[in-house]
RNA sequence: CGAGUCGGCCGGGCGGCCGCGUCGGCAGCCCACGGGCUGCCGCCGAGGAAAGUCCGGACUCCGCAGGGCAGGGUGGUUGUCAACGGCAACCCGGGGCGACCCGCGGGACAGUGCCACAGAGAACAGACCGCCCCGCGCAUCCAGCGCGGGGUAAGGGUGAAACGGUGGUGUAAGAGACCACCAGCACCCCGGGUGACCGGGGUGGCUCGGUAAACCCCACCCGGAGCAAGGUCAAGAGGCCGCACGGCGCGAGCCGGGCGGCUGCGCAGGCGUUCGAGGGCGGCCCGUCCGAGCCUGCGGGUAGACCGCAAGAGUCUGCCGGCGACGGCAGGCCGAGAUGGAUGGUCGCCGAACGGACCGCCGCGAGGCGCCCGGGAACAGGAUCCGGCUUACAGGCCGACUCGUCCG
């Protein structure tokens, strides 16, 4: 579980990172991030992040057991992104019936790309 | 030691004999070769509530031209869950010294309705007693008494509730009429919190009842029916209609099987066939489509086999995240499947609560301990499957915490 204040929760924190933010797709999973043009205090201003786990996924007890294993995926990771970003993991229909270590491995992969683009100017 | 609060667990055990259900094996008998019956052996075989059927889901079928209107549910916040009216934490209000408990906990300046009895008066309140002033009369030394007119919500009394509370100014007596503090309401500002909300400050007018498990308004959610769902295979007997075919006949037609559709039977009554019964489109209206049968009562029937049907939102252990509900990861484990509805009976041993005279020990004593005897288990049982809630229950065990007292 994500502590509240390290969440989103508001539909336009959700479109503003998957639109204007850095994409890197992977087999089952898409990570968007979007990364402040001046660093804020990062005790202010804590990375924050959200999930987007669609019907394309699967029903809904499996769209809910993604849904919770992306969200203790992402716990440890969050620490790593820069002060002020939003992250925001969408789920693809590969990942219904993937094991936690594998979607690990994509989330690893995939946020170390997104970060080498946008984190070659910080 | 006493009094209490909260939570969890168990709910007879072992063995013998007889018996029951599914499945498997073996043997015998029957056979229309699909199988059936009987006997023996073996494995497995009800619950914490299997219950009430009150919520929520899975699953299955139906529906998914259009427009409008109804209907049902939920109700602090944030989480959690497949979902919920569940659960957790927190907030607010109330109760308790406390652990903790209780709350169907949105809105009563959007509107409407209702507030019994008592009481003078109960929702743009209300002069019964009382208090005060004036006039008249009586009395007249004073105090006073009666009648009439007026003022007054401080006091009495009624009530669940009487239009803010306390103190003062004021006045004929009084009143937020005015003032201070307090309570409450509305609005604004600052700070904290994801949020319900909390803390602080200011301004205003002086106060403006309750009931929404009354209608209603607001926000959010919700298609219908249910495992007798539904599917496959048999049986499709009988009746009616349509289509093409074969045979017979000069012909109208008759006979025969085939395919498709509808329909369970008999009697009685009612409505209806373009002046449209009835049905489909979740309910209603409009609209739209199909359209010749439909409805009610009485009588008498029928409801084969298999699948669905059991390994899934399952459970246990460890580690990790979280205050917690719960979740992630790894490993282990796995339970009946009836349909005439299977778990029962009996015997032996053990057996808690509880009851009891003698005896023994301890104690001044009430009594305690031991021995012995008696005593012997509540509520209740699957039927598609899960998650909850609620209700029933002889009794027992364990843990955490609070208050009081005593000792150290």
């Amino acid at each position: 579980m994500l502590p509240a204040g390290s969440r989103l929760t508001r539909r336009d924190e959700f479109t503003s990172a998957v639109r204007r933010g850095r994409r890197v797709g992977r087999p089952r999973l898409v990570v968007h991030l979007l990364v402040p043009a001046a660093a804020p205090d990062p005790v202010d201003a804590p990375p924050r992040a959200g999930l987007v786990v669609s019907r394309a996924v699967g029903g809904s007890v499996v769209r809910h057991r993604v849904a919770r294993r992306l969200r203790h995926l992402l716990g440890p990771r969050l620490a790593a992104l820069p002060a002020g970003s939003r992250l925001v993991v969408r789920a693809l229909p590969a990942a219904a019936d993937a094991p936690s270590s594998v979607l690990g491995d994509d989330l690893d992969s995939g946020l170390r790309a997104v970060l080498r683009r946008t984190g070659g100017r910080s």
